[in-house]
RNA sequence: GCACCCAUAGCUCAGCUGGAUAGAGCGCUGCCCUCCGAAGGCAGAGGCCAGAGGUUCGAAUCCUCUUGGGUGCGCCA
């Protein structure tokens, strides 16, 4: 519920009442009718499109609806004026006390702003699933701290929501990992090594050669890869995942449930999930077609096992067998995801690179076979991240020394910063990244804009109690914010105002970043009311001698300050009390 | 060749899911600290929303086509 779903809900009940009166004929469906903020504040607080939308089914002109419409509305103690503009718009201007009114509940309410719309739906946000073989660079990151976002604005939205990893150890990367953990054992052995093209060179994996050597000693040097790769590799990618939580961590996330891709295997999940899919006839053999215009050298039609995700909308079916028998990937990402939907989950969101879109359509097909269109699917693509330094664009190369991990850039900017920076574009815009910038202290850079908003705020509470004057929780709740009604301050009330059905516009998109973006222009309004007060004393906080109405104002900033801290917590920032 | 994503001020980007005169930051011009934190504020210049059609009371937003960029297209995951 927020300020424009309660105003929607009085314009359709004088709706109701003009079909009662017989003004409006009977049978009209109200769903279309909006109540939204106008584009302009000029126009007014709100409008609602009633009349032109209604115009047709009632055989009116839109006009004289709203006309018949504003009469009744005004008669509301919470509607100050309401006029026909345009077509045939109706604005409505709230009166003061519905602005006061947001404001205490700002202040008294601790679930301000968080909304019932998700009704309890069990959600599953899968993000980062970075392989287990090295660092997370940051690619990864603004992954991580997508889902991490996301995750927490649907659960401030009233959703039951679960983080998920799911770690690709079943493939032939982890062989490769193991190989290269076997070389730097080798070389903790005191051997020359040389890593050839397919193995990881990374540094990373010297702590676990040394590890290896602590644990096998020298039984395992020069011996055939039979003997050494089973083992190796589940303990490297024990140690990768192990730096990943320690990666995620420095960022602060936590994933509530890792999921192991080997092991599915063995087990007939892959199996089961497939013949889930057989049972609808979804499963075939036959030859896939070479892609157009760019054909592989070495294509020659084979016959594989095909899921027919056509039927779903996808351009063609999918492989989920090689050639030779074994599964694709998409097999066991095929169980992976069948097993959330048989866990309970009523939605899935998948946070993946934007190098992963050509998988959507299938993944999408296959959720939507195996829960009969129960369970949507929700697939997010986070786009790349372009580095920027000294306003230099530059590329990522583990040969040149240039490759930015997640810990690089934490370390050098903080996680906070890191976290904002990354949620102020959409996900499927790409980001610049430029270091210089993102430690920049200034205006530019809208993660301090909106701490020295709140950093602000606190000083003048400090201020407050030096003077004397009581800004307990308490007080502040009780003040009379009356006294806190000039247009600059009622200004700021609109804003917070909004806070509510911003959340519930953001959770609905799944768009984090449009937090980000609130957060910045309510630090916009406080700052710009802030320095009101150097032309007109007035409209200063401190107000020598007069309790009550310092008390007032201090109670609209703190609101604000509120505001802030519940949109940083969403966003996973910490709030700042000095600069 | 096909699919998906993107195209908005000189630059980087918003634009509340179809609303009224398209917004912000940077940069540029000019102002504002004996005044609660100038890490800030105010004002000005700057636009054919890539282009062309269409849908309707109404389009940056939805549909089609074109152009230009990114990503991907069986035995890598």
């Amino acid at each position: 519920m927020n300020l424009f779903s309660d105003i929607r809900a009085v314009v359709i009940a004088n709706l109701d009442a003009l079909v009662a009166e017989g003004v409006l004929p009977e049978g009209l469906d109200f769903k279309n009718v909006a109540v939204e903020p106008p584009r302009d504040a000029l126009h007014g607080d709100m409008a609602t499109n009633a009349a032109m939308v209604l115009a047709k089914g009632a055989k009116m002109k839109p006009r004289d609806i709203a006309e018949a419409l504003a009469a009744k509305l005004t008669d509301d103690d919470r509607i100050a004026v309401a006029e026909v503009a345009g077509p045939g718009f109706l604005n409505m201007r709230l009166a003061p006390v519905v602005w006061q009114g947001v404001v205490k509940t700002a202040l008294t309410d601790q679930a301000f702003g968080q909304s019932q719309m998700g009704q309890g739906t069990k959600v599953n946000v899968e993000f980062v699933s970075a392989n287990p073989t090295g660092p997370m660079h940051v690619g990864h990151t603004r992954g991580a701290v997508f889902g991490d976002a996301l995750a927490s604005l649907l659960d401030y939205a009233g959703y039951d929501v679960t983080r998920e990893y799911y770690i690709n150890d079943g493939g032939a990367q982890v062989d490769v990992l193991a190989r290269s953990a076997y070389l730097r054992y080798l070389e903790a052995h005191g051997q020359a090594v040389e890593f050839p093209e397919g193995t990881y060179p990374g540094d990373y994996l010297v702590p676990v050669g040394q590890a290896l050597k602590e644990k096998y000693g020298d039984s395992l040097v020069d011996q055939p890869e039979d003997k050494w790769l089973v083992e190796l590799r589940e303990y490297a990618t024990d140690a990768m995942m192990d730096m990943i939580r320690d990666d995620l961590a420095l960022l602060g996330v936590k994933m509530d449930v890792f999921s192991s891709e080997k092991a599915l295997y063995g087990t007939g999940k892959i199996e089961s999930a497939i013949e889930r899919l057989e049972a609808q006839g979804l499963i075939y053999n036959g030859v896939l077609e070479p892609p157009k215009g760019k054909k592989p050298e070495d294509w020659e039609p084979r016959e594989q096992t095909l899921f027919k995700s056509s039927e779903f909308g996808d351009d063609v079916d999918r492989p989920i067998k090689k050639s030779d028998g074994a599964w694709t990937y998409f097999a066991p990402d095929i169980a992976y995801h069948y097993d959330k939907v048989e866990r309970g989950f009523d939605m899935l969101i998948d946070v993946f690179g934007a190098d992963h879109g050509g998988y959507v359509k299938r993944m999408k097909a296959a959720v939507s076979a195996l829960s009969n269109n129960r369970v949507p699917l929700d697939i997010k693509l986070i786009q790349l991240v372009k580095l920027f330094k000294n306003g230099e664009p530059f590329k990522m190369s583990k040969r040149a020394g240039t490759f930015v991990t997640l810990r690089d850039v934490v370390e050098q900017a903080g996680a906070d910063v890191t976290r904002f920076h990354l949620l102020t574009r959409k996900n499927d815009a790409t980001l610049d990244f430029d270091f210089d910038k993102v430690l920049e202290q200034s205006k530019d850079n809208p993660v301090y804009y909106v701490q020295y908003a709140s950093a602000r705020v606190h000083s003048v509470l400090r201020k407050a109690a030096e003077a004397g004057i009581d800004v307990s929780d308490a007080a502040l709740q009780a003040a009379d914010l009356s006294l806190a009604s000039s247009e600059a301050e009622i200004a700021v009330a609109k804003k917070i105002a909004e806070w509510p059905r911003l959340v519930e516009i953001a959770a609905k998109g799944h768009e984090p970043h449009k937090i980000a973006f609130y957060l910045y222009e309510l630090a916009s309004e406080f700052h710009a009311l802030y320095y009101k007060g150097n032309d007109d004393p007035s409209l200063r906080f401190l107000q020598e001698g007069e309790i009550a109405t310092s008390q007032a104002k201090i109670a609209l900033i703190s609101a604000v300050c509120v505001v802030i801290s519940h949109g940083l917590g969403i966003l996973g920032v910490k709030p700042a009390t000095e600069m």
